[in-house]
RNA sequence: GGAGGGAUGCGAGAGCGGCCGAAUCGGACGGUCUCGAAAACCGUUGUGGGUCCUGCCCACCGUGGGUUCAAAUCCCACUCCCUCCGCCA
């Protein structure tokens, strides 16, 4: 959510830097809308101050002993008049709130303008490897392997859900406890939060109302409220502090979650999005900051770079680049994805979306925190980032790791736990 | 699932329907004192909104409704927390 008065000063400056984004930016609709707020507001105060004023008499008077009808009729009038000006308020907040809700993020001055294609490639690390003549997928190498089986996936789950067996499921754990140990030796607070969320959840963190359908609703009968399954540990974690006031002191305060991420991924998918390149249940561990805006950008930077040591120390080759206005996620300022190059479809997909909101979530979320030796609050600054997604980590490592005599080799960071450097079929 | 109790400012905790945005204690901050510190004493200290903005006004005592000229205070519903009983993969 925007700040109201950056639109109310300077209507055309916001209104420019959101159409580098999205095409139509009405924002006359909600100038206008706050305009007859603040009207409904100070008439609304007024009223109220009278009747205050009324009463005060009235007490005086009925103690006295004095006539007290004039005075009763009088405020029984200001009362209905605050009540039809109350509810005109409500209407219009209740539009203006919703239009706000639907502004995208003002993207920082770094990121390149324009879609998909003006994404900049800002680091590269590694080559693209060498793997011989016939290379094999993830997919044959998983079930070669016997790592994961599809098939029986998808006849617990249906289509787009697989299960990790075996070596698979070690495999899958040790890339987790790598992600776990990392973070807690840079000081991030572990959290396992509920992977049921309600829907106020969704909508603070900015993922509602555009991603309603797209998650997972559970709500079963003589519920009042429904939930959701979380699409992502992000949405858990910015809840953490909601309608809460930090103190400067614990800033910048960071935390990772743990959580398997729900997504219905409605709609056909491409066809090298095969294997578990898009599934409706994968395991992330989500990255999440709440800095002061002096923090901000720094501690972007910081996690980018913890995101690219991770898949450094795995041996990936990859690449990062750094979103444009369009294509970066609409709450957020500036995005850098981590991505990692998959042989089989010879493209570089994203493993890591690491994102600066700056004050945008924390307006939604109400989440603020008290400046030192200055009277008040502010809203504090969002970060976030995976660190990892195993999904399409895994596969990386399936092909890139893969050797010419079909076995893979484990990458350094997880032979301790796997006690093997080699993975052969059975 | 059943029966009770509770929710007030940074924390604890008072609060007869008008004198309550709220006693008191503690914390934090500033000051006096001191070579310095402690102690003591004095002062300041919620959030949001509006505005004709060195000020003034309004709202907020878990949330939403109701009663009333007037609600932290009375009534109803809901949410959350605590205690006891029951059930339990």
């Amino acid at each position: 959510m925007l700040d109201l008065r950056l639109i109310r000063d300077d209507t055309e400056g916001v209104a420019a830097r959101l159409r580098t984004r999205v095409d139509d930016v009405d924002l006359d609709r909600i100038v206008a809308l706050d305009a007859e707020r603040r009207r409904l507001e100070t008439r609304i105060s007024e009223l109220n101050a009278e009747r205050n004023t009324l009463s005060k008499q009235f007490g005086a008077a009925a103690r006295a002993g004095g006539d007290v009808e004039g005075l009763r009729r009088r405020s029984t009038e200001i009362g209905d008049e605050v009540a039809a000006a109350e509810e005109r308020a409500r209407a219009v907040a209740a539009d203006l709130h919703d239009r706000l809700l639907e502004l995208p993020n003002l993207p920082d001055d770094r990121a390149p303008v324009g879609g998909k294609e003006a994404n900049r490639v800002v680091a590269t690390w590694g080559g693209v490897p060498d793997l011989g003549p016939a290379p094999r997928d993830h997919v044959e190498m998983a079930t070669a392997l016997g790592l994961i089986d599809f098939e029986r996936g998808a006849k617990l789950g249906g289509s787009g859900y697989w299960i990790y067996r075996g070596a698979g499921a070690v495999l899958e754990w040790a890339l987790l406890d790598f992600f776990v140990r990392s973070h807690l030796a840079d000081g991030y607070e572990f959290v396992l939060p509920p992977h049921v969320l309600l829907d106020e959840c969704g909508y603070a963190s900015g993922q509602f109302p555009k991603f309603y359908d797209d998650v997972y609703r559970l709500r079963s009968e003589g519920d009042e409220r429904s939930s959701f399954l979380l699409p992502t540990a992000e949405t858990a974690l910015i809840n953490v502090f909601r309608d809460e006031v930090l103190s400067e002191g614990e800033l910048p305060r960071k935390m990772f979650a743990y959580t398997p991420c729900y997504r219905r991924e409605a709609g056909s998918h491409r066809a090298n999005e095969r294997g578990t390149i898009r599934g409706h249940q994968f395991n992330k561990v989500e990255l999440f900051q709440f800095t002061t805006p002096d923090q901000g950008p720094a501690a972007l930077d910081e996690m980018v770079a913890k995101v690219r040591r991770l898949v450094e120390e795995l041996g990936l080759h990859h690449q990062v680049s750094l979103l444009s206005t369009r294509d970066a996620s609409a709450s957020m300022r500036l995005t850098y994805d981590v991505e990692v190059w998959l042989p089989s479809i010879g493209e570089y997909k994203e493993v890591s979306s690491a994102s600066w909101a700056g004050d945008y979530q924390a307006r939604r979320a109400a989440i603020r925190y008290r400046p030192e030796r200055q009277k008040g609050t502010a809203f504090v600054h969002t970060l976030n980032a995976s660190g990892l997604a195993t999904s399409r980590l895994l596969p990386a490592i399936l092909e890139q790791c893969q050797q010419p005599d079909g076995s893979l080799r484990v990458p350094e960071p997880l032979q301790a736990f796997l006690h093997t450097d080699v993975l052969r079929p059975a």
